[in-house]
RNA sequence: GGGAAGAUACCGAAGCGGUCAAACGGGGCAGACUGUAAAUCUGUUGGCUCAGCCUUCGUAGGUUCGAAUCCUGCUCUUCCCA
């Protein structure tokens, strides 16, 4: 199976251009996608465009992540309803380098092969850019018509956009289009991909290629992530999803697949995992017969889990979804060390308690809505020990006037206290 | 500039002198069910030293034994006429 076809069974492939299956075939390709450095970590919204390096890579082509430290300077007017933040070059650095740490888990960079993935900043041929040499060699060679044809400039131009559009970001497609023609011109790089919100960038690209240096660049672009319910992709409560631990923990990480919807989790699995299709293919079929096994909630969220982070965290998320969700027990809970323990509630909102004061032993309600926050009042703390909604250590607390003293403490440091099933407080005890 | 209506808890919205911590709906939280889902059902949704007490109905005063309810000033909102 070729690379076309394998991002078309994926559902990956929303628009190609004519010719780029045959260019495909001809050579080996190099091929770049840009990835916008607003942040030091990837989240899983860029996770699509990975894959497809990813996959192209896999094929015997050559994946180039372009980091848009020039471009992220300016800010992409796609989907954006108002200008962007400019980043500066420390930060931008900094951001360049835990990418690419991130990158390699799943491009390689070392290879001997052709194929040897690349990242380059197009910071570092945009920086040297006098602005009079830009608008000689590049802003000449495109029409203002062929720009303001763009969709993305449309949007921003037309009534429903309040903020109006800056010059910056007007030009923004031009210093896209320029990457891929320097890309073209020093990489022999032909295809650019994208979400299909990019189309209008990357096929600015192509043109500037074609009319500058006489060759021929093709286009291709994904669908863009969306979710069944119609909320968006890579979002949970508390925010983005990140790849980097110390933003997302593994376990949150693990979570956040484990609880894809039936309707995404297929689609889903095709995209994010490399799992061949007659394996999606059984697991779909299985999938069907007993919906309530979640397999493939399951094998996606550890599939996902293991290659973002690994086999033990992975093992770890699962231990820990165990005993938050399974019919993890009090003696579970005291079993385990300190150490796991702590990975397990990573996250948690925690609360400390001098640890003489807990000797003299303290009322469950004085000790969860007054010397710590976990409920903001007593009544309403009241109201749910009454609804049966408390427990302490995975035990229910039916009594409210229940004494909490040194013996609750797990691993002699720490009390957990549970509001409902799901919301989880740490006590620790100094 | 003139006139009218209105401002109630997270939101919408009843209440128009005592029985009002305030109907009802939505949302939130919890319980049951379940697949860590959806739907459904149940409870709860100002605070506390909790069969009781305290502070709340735009805001500041007033009338009254008693005010979310009546009166006055102020602020804001909506509508109509200029």
């Amino acid at each position: 199976m070729n690379f076309v076809e394998e991002l078309k069974w994926r559902g990956m492939l929303h628009d190609i251009m004519p010719g780029t299956e045959e260019q495909l075939q001809k050579e080996v390709t190099p091929a770049y996608v840009g990835i916008d450095p607003t942040a030091d970590s990837l989240h899983i919204g860029h996770l699509v465009s990975v894959m497809m390096l990813k996959h192209l890579q896999i094929a015997g082509h050559q994946p180039i992540a372009l980091i848009g430290g020039a471009t992220g300077m300016i800010g992409d007017p796609s989907g954006k309803s108002q200008e962007r933040n400019l980043l500066d070059e420390p930060t931008l650095r900094h951001n360049q380098e835990c990418i690419k740490n991130q990158l390699s888990k799943f491009l390689d960079f070392d290879s001997e092969e052709a194929n040897v993935a690349l990242l380059v900043n197009n910071y570092d041929w945009m920086k040297e850019f006098s602005f009079l040499e830009f608008i000689r060699d590049v802003g000449k060679r495109i029409t203002v018509n062929y720009m303001m044809a763009k969709d993305s400039v449309k949007k921003r131009l037309g009534e429903e956009s309040k903020s109006g559009m800056s010059f910056t970001e007007f030009t923004y497609q031009l210093v896209q289009g320029y990457d891929f023609l320097h890309l073209y011109q020093n990489n022999n790089c032909k295809l650019q991909m994208g979400g299909s919100d990019q189309w209008g960038n990357i096929t600015t690209g192509t043109e500037l290629i074609r009319r500058v240096a006489g060759g021929e660049a093709f286009a291709m672009t994904c669908p863009l992530i969306t979710k069944a319910d119609g909320t968006k992709f890579g979002k949970t409560e508390s925010g983005n999803v990140w790849l980097d631990p110390e933003r997302t923990s593994p376990y949150s990480f693990f979570q956040f697949w484990l609880n894809t919807s039936d309707e995404d989790a297929e689609r889903y699995i095709k995209i994010f995992t490399l799992l061949s299709k007659e394996e999606i293919d059984a697991l779909v079929a299985g999938h069907k017969e007993a919906p309530h096994m979640r397999s493939l909630q399951k094998k996606l969220a550890e599939e996902v889990t293991i290659m973002v982070h690994s086999k033990e965290e992975y093992e770890m998320a699962v231990e820990a979804s165990q005993i938050l969700f399974g019919k993890g027990t009090a003696e579970q809970l005291r079993k385990l060390n300190e150490s796991t323990f702590l990975a397990v509630f990573e996250g948690v909102p925690q609360f400390t308690i001098s640890k003489t004061e807990l000797a003299e032993g303290i009322n469950v309600i004085d000790l969860l809505a007054e010397k710590t926050e976990v409920f903001p009042s007593k009544g309403e703390l009241r109201r749910t020990i009454k609804g049966n909604g408390l427990s302490i250590n995975k035990e229910k607390i039916g009594d409210p006037d229940l004494i909490v003293n040194n013996d609750y403490l797990i691993a002699d440091k720490y009390i957990l206290a549970q509001k409902g099933k799901k919301n989880y407080f740490l006590i620790i005890a100094e």
